[in-house]
DNA sequence: GTTCATTGTTAGCAAAGCTAACAGAATCTT
DNA sequence: AAGATTCTGTTAGCTTTGCTAACAATGAAC
């Protein structure tokens, strides 16, 4: 929904990076790799990205203890806020356009939603 | 979703040409600015997804008779083709992820869900 | 007729996406 | 142990998708 798309505009961290960020608040810290994978976008994409976020502050990157090759991304202070900012925002704006809806039916539309996700997660692209 | 994403690609046409497409398609014909008001870009970035549609064939412009300023966006052939494919690609892939949903359930949440997205469409980003 | 608003376009920039190729680290195979 | 293969992050080059600013032409308002 394009008007998603706005509300989120406004915290001015930029789409891909908030859907990172987002990934790293509620899944935890991981690598450039996983990441990418999470997100559905090619390694070189998610480098790209986490620069801008590490640029910015959002996330910190350390070597990996376990694997030289890897690096663990993590979720910054002010990478915390921002993405936190950010789904009260979408929460906020969900919830006016939704004011006017039964909460028990509202409640059950979240479910399957969630339901959807869920199997979309499980079987991503096949038909 | 990025899964939905990643169906639509199957098109290779590109997100904002392919939701460009099914403004045209939904809504019919209309002018560059009203596109972009849709859309929710700006003229400039709708300018350019225009030109890459016409280019790849899928949409034609045409001057409108009553402002000479404007310009007719219409779907081709070959747009209205590409269209409904990554159209019905999606309705086949939400089917097979709500398969194990109760279509009474299913229904109701549509439902909701098409609410909101006109709530949402009447009120845009305000709070 | 003049001023202001609308429309599409250009220019410059950044973000977000891809593939290909690479180097170094880790794992697998012999 | 050595060599082959896989994994990880990075660079390079390209396209698409966004933005703002500015402009010229057209239309509307005064």
């Amino acid at each position: 929904m394009r008007e998603i798309r706005r509300i989120d505009d406004r915290q001015g961290v930029g789409r891909a990076r908030l859907s990172a960020l987002a990934v790293l608040y509620f899944g935890g810290e991981c690598s450039l790799s996983q990441l990418a994978e999470t997100e559905m976008v090619s390694r070189a994409t998610m480098h790209h990205v986490v620069n801008g976020l590490e640029r910015e502050g959002y996330v910190t990157r350390t070597p990996d203890l376990k694997d030289a090759r890897r690096q663990i991304i993590r979720l910054s202070a002010e990478g915390t806020r921002a993405i936190k900012a950010a789904h009260a925002e979408r929460i906020d704006y969900l919830r006016h356009i939704a004011e006017d809806v039964d909460p028990g039916e509202l409640a059950a539309a979240v479910r399957i939603l969630d339901h959807l996700r869920n199997r979309s997660r499980a079987r991503p692209e096949q038909k």
